[in-house]
Order: structure tokens, then C-alpha cells, then sequence
DNA sequence: AAGCCACGCAACCGCCCAGGA
DNA sequence: CTCCTGGGCGGTTGCGTGGCT
């Protein structure tokens, strides 16, 4: 039986994209929008596979993406989100604002694996790293090994012991970095740019606030956020100008989902709340 | 200067799920 | 209810690049 294949592999191009290719792809959701990746290489002229149109865009051409190095904030986000989360890449990456999954995937293998390992935890278990792998807290709720299907069947159930509270991880300022943060070498600028992020992300409470609500972050703070970014990120940006495309990130902010509303908090206290307190996301 | 090696990242692969027919 | 298709996700691969010898 098997599938079928999602396109003629004889005749898609594989690889790195050309400039061209990026370009046909960007005019063509410029036009059309996102959706239908299967005819879209057909209809926009590209020798590519649907599939690859779609991760080429989620990962390198949508516009509301930051690019650009990770700042010691997200570090620590990445790290929270993963402990209570797991491999949910694209629920971590939710989180963090102009952040890929597969950029967060990538950061987390080549660098935060290293970094939490030379802190003595364990990456996968965010124990210690001689403790035992079976080391979960029951305290924790942790989403890792959950099967999939619980992922998006996560309606309300009013049978299930479920203290919200358990969701929310103190992610103080202290001791990001055992020492000081020149340890990490950073010049005056970054780590003036890092206090803002810090800012950002965190807020004057220096209390981490997990709410988990989903959602490319809005077009408006976006912009702003990425307007801190495009320092360092403007080598990358391939070919886009960002002001064509407003009509997408607001077109994005509208699919936002908010996780209250998917772990099935939709009517709740909690989930009302997530507008007002959550450091970067207001929808709901 | 050349070769080797390690690292980072873009891209691919294959599986899974949801929704429609 | 079953099958099929489109889309999404996590894991893996492979190429480009920079550092070291």
C-alpha cells in the first residue's frame, strides 16, 4: 500500500533555495497567501516539492521572523518551556515570538544542550545529570512522552486533578549564568540589549509567567520587538521588504491560538487572565 | 597554504493527525 | 465507519564555514 508521495520527486529540485525560487515563493503567497501546499509549486512555477515550499517559508522567508541570535532571556525561556514541554518544538517556538521550531530545535541541540550540561543538568530530564533519568517530579506537569493525539484532544475535563498554578515556573534573574554575565563576553551594548530583552520577556516581576497562550506574536508588538533585532539580523533577511507585508503578520495574529483555550481552559478565569498577564501575547 | 575536523543550520524524511469524501 | 489527502511535527542528514594543526 504505502503513501502516495507529496509530489513527483523525478522532477522537484532538492537542496539549497536560489534566490529565484525565494522570490517566486514569496510574490506567490503575496498573492494568493498561505495554504495548499501541495499545488502550490505547480501554480507559483517552482521544480519543488509542497512540502519543502512550506517549510522554506515557516522557516526562512515569513516576515515576522526574527532571526538572528538568541538572547540569554530566550535561552532561559526555551529552557523553562522545554523542561515542562519536552521535544514540543513547535509549542516552545509558539512561545517565543519570530522563533522557528526548527530554529529553536537547532538552537537547543548545538548550544543549550551544552550549556545546561556544562551547568550540570541533564537536557532531557532537567535533573541533575548523575540523578537517575526517571526523575520526574510530581509536582511537574510534563508534557514529554504524552502521546500525540493528546496533543490537540486536550478538552476540558472536569475529572482531571489539574492545578494551573503547576504551570507557572519562576524563572528568577538569579544565576542565569554561574558567575557574572561577562562570563559570556558580552560587550556593554548586548548586554544592554539583553536587559531589554529581559525586560520583554520577563517583566518587572522577574517571574516567568508560562501561561503557555500560542501565537506568532502580534504584528504590532512584533515589529517592535523585531525592530530590536534587525541589528543583528539584517545579513539574513532574505529579500523582503517588511512593510509589504503587514496584511500577512495580521492575517497570522489572527490564526494566534491561545493554549489555555487548547488545554481547554477557554472559559476560564485563567485563561481571561492570560490577556492581561501574559508578558507577550495578548490573545485568547 | 593545505588539510582536517567540528560545528551550525537549512533542508529533507517519514510518521502522525485531522478533516473531508 | 473507512479511506484518502493535506498539513504539521520531530528527528536526521548533509553541506558550508570557520578554526586549528
Amino acid at each position: 500500500m504505502g503513501r502516495s508521495p507529496c509530489c513527483e520527486k523525478a522532477h522537484t529540485n532538492k537542496g539549497a533555495w536560489t534566490k529565484e525560487e525565494d522570490q517566486r515563493l514569496i510574490d506567490y503567497i503575496r498573492l494568493h497567501g498561505e495554504g495548499c501546499w501541495r499545488s502550490l509549486p505547480k501554480a507559483a512555477g517552482l521544480l519543488r516539492c509542497g512540502k519543502s515550499c512550506r517549510l522554506r517559508w515557516i522557516n526562512y522567508l515569513r516576515p515576522d521572523l526574527k532571526r538572528g541570535n538568541f538572547s540569554e532571556a530566550e535561552d532561559e525561556l526555551i529552557i523553562k518551556l522545554h523542561s515542562l514541554l519536552g521535544n514540543k518544538w513547535s509549542l516552545i517556538a509558539a512561545r517565543l515570538p519570530g522563533r522557528t521550531d526548527n530554529e529553536i530545535k537547532n538552537y537547543w541541540n548545538t548550544h543549550i544542550k551544552r550549556k545546561l550540561i556544562s551547568r550540570g543538568i541533564d537536557p532531557q530530564t532537567h535533573g541533575p545529570l548523575n540523578q537517575p533519568t526517571n526523575t520526574n517530579k510530581s509536582t511537574e506537569l510534563d508534557f514529554r512522552n504524552v502521546p500525540k493525539a493528546s496533543k490537540s484532544n486536550f478538552a476540558p475535563n472536569p475529572s482531571r486533578d489539574f492545578n494551573f498554578n503547576e504551570f507557572q515556573v519562576k524563572a528568577k534573574a538569579e544565576s542565569i549564568e554561574e558567575g557574572t554575565s561577562s562570563s559570556s563576553g558580552m560587550t556593554t551594548d548586548e548586554e544592554q540589549q539583553q536587559e531589554e530583552e529581559q525586560d520583554k520577556y520577563a517583566g518587572n516581576s522577574q517571574e516567568l509567567d508560562l501561561e503557555l497562550s500560542i501565537g506568532i506574536s502580534s504584528s504590532g508588538k512584533n515589529n517592535n520587538s523585531t525592530g530590536v533585532s534587525t541589528a543583528n539580523s539584517a545579513e539574513s533577511k532574505p529579500l523582503l521588504d517588511k512593510s509589504n507585508f503587514q496584511f500577512l503578520g495580521q492575517a497570522m495574529a489572527a490564526k494566534a491560538v491561545c493554549l489555555c483555550c487548547q488545554l481547554g481552559f477557554g472559559t476560564s478565569e485563567i485563561c481571561r487572565n492570560c490577556q492581561s498577564t501574559n508578558g507577550f501575547n495578548t490573545y485568547c
